[in-house]
DNA sequence: CACAATTATGTGATCGATAACATCGTGCGT
DNA sequence: ACGCACGATGTTATCGATCACATAATTGTG
């Protein structure tokens, strides 16, 4: 992909709310009115106005307007900088939310650890104003107070510190089916790969599994902790591989998922014949791997949804959030790579 | 992932140019001036004012000077919205850029079709002010013309009209690569699953593909056009399938690729031993895919650096491109998924 | 020492849109 | 007929940082 040289014509000068006014023969303050509610305006001169920003495809300088009202019209999202794809459903429902509500979403990378980090926060910052941020990314605490001191900021995945009364703790409750599942199947040790646990997300599927497990009766399968790669699945299949004492993987993604059904491949293990395999995302491209991934689907979109809400209530505190958009949004979705758990003269 | 209720405190208000100057006993002018350029300023001077900016953790409305300087200090970038993930690393690698050239990078999705993504554009432009736009997706010629009155904009992937002398067509020149690969393993016939023909890299890849099976008197394997995803390559691998005289396919990315070898093993042909398979893009788990993928490796990265300095040209036309940094960025990377074609009894 | 040039700093205007305050016209009630 | 209230519109000030012009201080030269 070699850009083309643009063609470099200089940009036409935007028209401002002076010459409007002055082709419609009103005041300026008369078309800042039509812009802001023209239902206060005379019929005739609100045509006159629309008339006249028409001809000279006028659109209000936001900055401007920024400037004067100390209100912005920007909020950030912030992405993971080091992963090399993030799911864009969820950024187009958070995106969709936020225009919604009238604002323009930026989505910028935060990349680096440490100081390096918290440098790199502070300058995304210092590109606002932004009415708020929404971060899909962990923030670490003293990170996040400084930027709360600017902006009203929602890390998205955090629970609030009583984790009590939470009916909603929907990102694990699916873990629970996959244990449910795989111990329906005949399955007494199940591992679970886990992403890394800075991640809400990782955190909440490994509780939940270590719940359901001990719920269920069933014995300690192992758990190996990754980064959210198929190469670090690969890795953590490696080492549960080192104590081959489960008949089930739990994988905390689809990535993960991936390796680890690599790993058992090259040990000559067949999936789910012997080892069965569970992923979660339902990537798109899941239903089509040999075999296809038995993953718990997730309606990204709503997720993004749900998570620029919370945003907007924290930005409005009198604005009541949208009412939850029916089921959690999660299910599991059975495929080829889970199965009946291998009778124990096979396992071996 | 349920994101938590934000600490609601509200932030503080950002101290202004004349809180600093008050501070440090000096005129906003002269802050002004520390910020321009602060060696012609006293050095007792200078230090009075940097003082008082560091005790009020001052960082300057980069709106008001946009307004007062008619320079806009972010760039945009715009991705696709319909593709299930979005390129991280290509825009880490515009974003670094940008960000050295002094200016914000802001990625926003650019989504729908005909009249509604023409209206999607133009939001996205009048959320500016934007110095200039790196588009990642197709923009259609009208959109770019209305796009380009307002801000330079440059297409990444499309090439200049003539066509010519462009030495670094690196898009396509990998297709070569993977005909001339299988063609030295016997394939006498490869198919081609193409992407959408409106992206400049699946018609690059098309056509590059065209030229080198022509150039190694290689018999026509047939080509099927598709959407960029698995299932879609899966469907193509159908259509391929219902007239298999081809022992390779050469998909134009990894999910098209992935679909492919799904679709096969649906028909029970094994790959490679039956067919060959090759992608393009080197996701992170093509490499732990079963049979692991022989695919054209991208220096993503790079690519979108690339993609921004061609922006940063036009908006500066005085500016020299940064030198190019090396080798193409593009290599075929041998895995499992490619081998000998079968010989002519196995085919059948 | 005086004058001119240069360096350093200060005062006021400006950018585009909205907030704040002012004015005009019309209709209604007494 | 007159006064008051309300709707519609206009004039002026403001937001924060830079531009433009003005003033003060210092340095160099004859």
């Amino acid at each position: 992909m070699t850009p083309s040289p643009a063609e470099t014509r200089p940009p036409a000068r935007a028209a401002t709310i002076y010459e409007v006014a002055r082709l419609a023969g009103v005041s300026h303050q008369t078309v800042s009115r039509y812009m802001a509610d023209r239902s206060k305006l005379k019929a005739s001169t609100s045509e006159k106005v629309e008339r006249a920003m028409a001809e000279l495809n006028y659109s209000p300088n936001l900055t401007a307007r920024s400037l004067r009202t100390k209100a912005a019209y920007r909020l950030l999202a912030l992405v993971p900088g080091s992963s090399p794809y993030f799911p864009s459903r969820m950024l187009n429902g958070a995106a969709a939310t936020a225009r919604k509500a009238g604002y323009h979403l930026d989505v910028v990378a935060l990349e680096g650890a440490g100081p390096e980090r918290t440098e790199r926060l502070r300058r995304i910052l210092d590109g606002g104003p932004f009415a708020g941020a929404l971060s899909f990314v962990p923030i670490s605490g003293t990170d996040l107070l400084q930027a709360q001191e600017r902006i009203p900021v929602v890390v998205a995945g955090e629970y609030d510190d009583k984790m009590r009364g939470q009916g909603r703790i929907s990102d694990g409750s699916a873990a629970q089916a996959i244990v449910e599942h795989l111990a329906g199947l005949g399955h007494r040790r199940i591992a679970h790969i886990a992403g890394p646990q800075e991640w809400p997300a990782a955190r909440n599927r490994l509780a939940v599994y270590r719940k359901a497990v001990h719920d269920a009766g069933l014995e300690d399968g192992g758990v190996a902790e990754a980064e959210w790669s198929a190469a670090s699945g690969y890795a953590a299949g490696q080492i549960l591989l080192a104590k081959p004492s489960f008949t089930a993987i739990f994988a905390a993604n689809d990535h993960l998922a991936i390796g680890a059904i690599r790993a058992l491949h090259d040990h000559g293990l067949r999936v789910p014949a012997d080892i069965s395999v569970v992923g979660w995302d339902d990537h798109p491209e899941s239903a089509f791997l040999v075999p296809s991934l038995t993953t718990v689907h997730m309606d990204l979109e709503a997720q993004g949804s749900r998570a620029m809400e919370q945003l907007l209530a924290a930005l409005n505190p009198g604005r009541a959030p949208a009412p939850e958009p029916g089921p959690p949004g999660m299910r599991l979705v059975l495929r080829e790579s889970s199965g009946p758990a291998p009778s124990p003269g096979q396992a071996d």
